[in-house]
DNA sequence: TTAAATTAAATTGTGTAAAATTTATTTTCT
DNA sequence: AGAAAATAAATTTTACACAATTTAATTTAA
């Protein structure tokens, strides 16, 4: 009988990115709690900060989400007042997802969060680099 | 004006984290179709071929999913015919999971997805490894 | 020894994710 | 110009995830 020995979840690489993935976005939910946003909707936020206004594609390039997932969760930070919708007059097909007054203020409550994270994290800051660059280094080679 | 460097995304180790997690997902997809599984449904069956019987409580365990997700992923490989549910008889709390040979000899079809996985992944062994080693050093810093 | 606490699954509700399809708009090509 | 192709969102469907609650069974403790 064969042992599959790489079927094992012990030796999959998948495995521990997955559960880890699930973990921090669980470790973010008592502080984005505060801010009464989920972790999507807080990304989309973080890229709406650095950009103020972006169309629903652009957003979707930025994040890797595409519209089935993103047209949701605009609709609802539009209903709480964080990003308003509207579209392009150039092109009607493009919706412009711009941030509001309300949604930038969200930035200042928002700004301990970062540290809050890494403080939860116990590891040393070398390791969380290290870990940094081999996932960006996955996503340049293997997304698209 | 502040600048929140620290809330743009580039500086987010989250968010590579979260996006990785979810291309080796869609990476996955057309090898699991072959096998009519979805990634955690996979992932399920690779603890249950490593130990042929759970329960319910161990595999949440194993695989860190709770019982509100695992319940329909049992049902719907028993549905399958890949795993049987049946009550503990020493305590009647408990959902013994059990693979069938059906179940069993679907690993056959399932030993050649690693390999085609790290050929999907178009980065030095040597990397891969420091990526899992640093992954199970945040599971074991950051878990429970 | 039986009421209280604990435990294990299941259920319910909310919010993603992605594939596939649809709708509306714009661009391209003849 | 007008048909065909391409594009951008939205919608639909399927399948998670997790928090919170409920149900049923078991254990603990007064």
């Amino acid at each position: 009988m064969a042992n599959y020995e790489q079927l094992k979840l012990s030796n999959q690489l998948c495995f521990p990115l997955y559960v880890c993935a699930k973990e921090v976005v669980r470790l973010y939910k008592p502080l984005l709690d505060d801010l009464d946003l989920t972790y999507t909707q807080y990304i989309t936020m973080m890229a709406m900060w650095e950009h103020q206004q972006l169309t629903a594609k652009e957003l979707g390039e930025i994040l890797y989400l595409d519209s089935g997932t993103l047209t949701p969760v605009l609709k609802t930070l539009e209903k709480k007042g964080f990003v308003e919708r509207q579209r392009s007059k150039d092109d009607e097909r493009s919706l412009i997802v711009t941030l509001t007054d309300v949604g930038q203020d969200l930035q200042h409550k928002a700004a301990s969060i970062p540290e809050k994270m890494v403080s939860c994290i116990d590891m040393e800051l070398e390791d969380l680099q290290t870990l940094h660059r081999l996932l960006h280094k996955f996503m340049r080679t293997s997304i698209q």
